[in-house]
DNA sequence: AATATTGAGGTAACCGGTGTCATAACATAG
DNA sequence: CTATGTTATGACACCGGTTACCTCAATATT
């Protein structure tokens, strides 16, 4: 006689009485642990098949001090790009068993690492994800290597072990753009970079330098002015290089946002784009195919990105001698050439 | 002798050895049960208070069969708006022990009831919140009831329970925009819908008809196009108002996404906004503010919205005769005029 | 032949809480 | 001063898994 739960739930202790073992044995078919026989592993798994078994996520974790949800640590606001990892990190756990938390963080907040430090405690996650800039904070993964708790990491540079962490090559992407910008002709060429405490500022303006510098064009100081990553600091640090006695006809913005502020600067100044004035972004947000003209904009490929490391966190921890060169090689920036750029207007 | 645990973790049988009480009672003051004496509860308090001992959710969850997740379940693919409900649910969830979890859904998917039911079978949520398109399923909510699975609603009218449901009141929304443009003078006004399958479509455009209405203004069925709320297909209906012989010379658009489709397919015709064509759009998103003209749009607070449910589904489930009316009070729509809107042109 | 090793499997305690029920302490009524 | 509630508290099983440890037979080793 079947005494049932609840809401029907099977639970271990069924399968070990209709398979005819203990509870223990169950335990082993479900863990791939060695020690049963090959008749008896294949008899408990059809009853596991056919009842639709799922052993209780919660009495694992209490067993395990390990629950199946993945925290999913952020500080970036753009709703485009973290709905892009949001959709790849989904993807990849699609068919597990594991659940997507999300823990935003702010990272000036003085109490941002307890946050996640007592989340973790608590609730005992599998793993987190940190992304860009929550992923720049050496102090705070120190803390989480103490507590033990896994951890993977997207970044644009290789910080740590590379096994646990997927590069996005923000200076190779901004190379692209350099090099988008001399090929046309450009030589007066500003950048508004992001904020100096953004790794990925310092990567992108390196590479973009580098490309520019490739080309025997200087990047000048009064032509690299820093901005906030922001849509408001865009169109600020654009109308003050408008202001320059010999403004630029070239203007590289380290994202797109601040981009859009070029394009409303340009207009309130008169300019026309590309004709006047040529506007590279960066990260190929949605807008930038909309907005008139198309804006060039290098594309990253967030989405897959997300997938790649939200894949890394759970082989990564089964196979520690995992190579994650592979997953890190699939990351391939590239420009969306649009309206927006054209060679500078003779004089 | 304190004999510590794998992190230090300290239980409820430590505070139960610290305050010489049995496991139960520390039990008792943590849920706030009677039967306590007022002397040993305060002392029970104090330790907690001192150890800063926080129940463990999963030991908590396998005894309540209840953990501490909440699902979001959604199925709007827009980021800034689901980005926007999920900063309300987790502004209002901060200082709770509740996690987020995502839930994204395909309503056109036939395993999509599955997907929902398993996730709330195998993990037990606190509760579940449901955002449009996905709150309009009443056979879903109905197999959730028969699991007895707390869930709350956003949607745009009301459906079931309106205690646990938070109504944006869409048709108000789009009245404003019929208003709007009535008093600007136009009467060849013509509205992009969204796909007849979600109720947000059927409110807006019976609230912008009746605006028109009241002016004496009809809506023509030949000015009545069925867009599917993309950007894309906001482009098509736009082209295909613009070719007819005596096109509108006003466009409400169901959302901003299809309004930003009337601004392409306008610059293709060589049409100018607002000189040209009124545009108005529905949900206030940045983009709105962004393009060239900014652009009039309904403003509904998606944020306060998303944190009045959350607090819905925290609070309804303590006092079931809980009254929701003021939570549905505060969610106040709005029309945000910009440079998109202006007197039609004089022949 | 005696002993060690390995394989297959079971038993019982444990993870950290909560429910049920019994009981001690105290207050009130008869 | 006992009878009777009521309040405060604890003992113990239980939620559904896992780990540590044990048994027992079959095989390998000396």
């Amino acid at each position: 006689m079947t005494h049932q739960r609840d809401r029907g739930t099977i639970t271990i202790t069924d399968i070990a009485r209709m398979a005819e073992v203990s509870k223990k044995t169950v335990s082993r078919v479900i863990n791939d642990l060695p020690s049963v026989k090959e008749s008896t592993r294949l008899r408990v798994k059809k009853i596991i098949e056919e009842t639709g078994f799922v052993p209780n996520p919660q009495a694992q974790a209490l067993a395990l001090r390990r629950s199946l949800l993945v925290g999913l640590v952020y500080d970036n606001p753009s709703p485009q790009y973290i709905t892009n990892i949001q959709i790849g990190i989904l993807k990849e756990l699609e068919e597990t068993r594991y659940q997507l938390v999300l823990r935003p963080a702010i990272r000036t907040d003085p109490d941002c690492h307890d946050q996640i430090l007592s989340f973790v405690r608590q609730h005992n996650p599998f793993g987190l994800i940190f992304v860009p800039s929550m992923s720049e904070d050496p102090e705070l993964t120190d803390k989480l290597d103490e507590l033990d708790c896994h951890y993977v990491r997207m970044a644009c540079v290789e910080l740590g072990d590379p096994s646990r962490q997927i590069k996005t090559n923000d200076a190779d992407g901004a190379k692209l753009a350099g090099d988008h910008l001399a090929r046309l002709g450009h030589t007066k060429i500003a950048h508004i970079h992001g904020p100096e405490s953004f790794l990925s500022t310092h990567e992108r303006r390196a590479g973009f330098q580098e490309a520019l510098k490739h080309h025997g064009i200087e990047l000048k100081p009064e032509f690299t002015v820093e901005g906030a990553y922001t849509y408001a600091s865009g169109v600020d640090c654009a109308k003050h290089l408008f202001r320059l006695t010999d403004r630029p006809t070239a203007i590289f913005a380290g994202n797109d946002e601040m981009a859009m502020g070029v394009y409303r600067a340009a207009q309130d100044a008169g300019l026309r784009i590309p004709h006047d004035l040529s506007v590279v972004g960066y990260d190929d947000t949605t807008m930038a195919s909309r907005v008139s003209p198309p804006m060039t904009s290098v594309h990253s490929p967030i989405r897959e990105a997300a997938r790649a490391i939200a894949k890394l966190l759970i082989t990564s921890h089964k196979s520690k001698e995992h190579k994650a060169q592979d997953a890190r090689s699939t990351i391939h920036l590239d420009l969306n050439i649009r309206q927006s750029t054209a060679p500078p207007a003779t004089e």
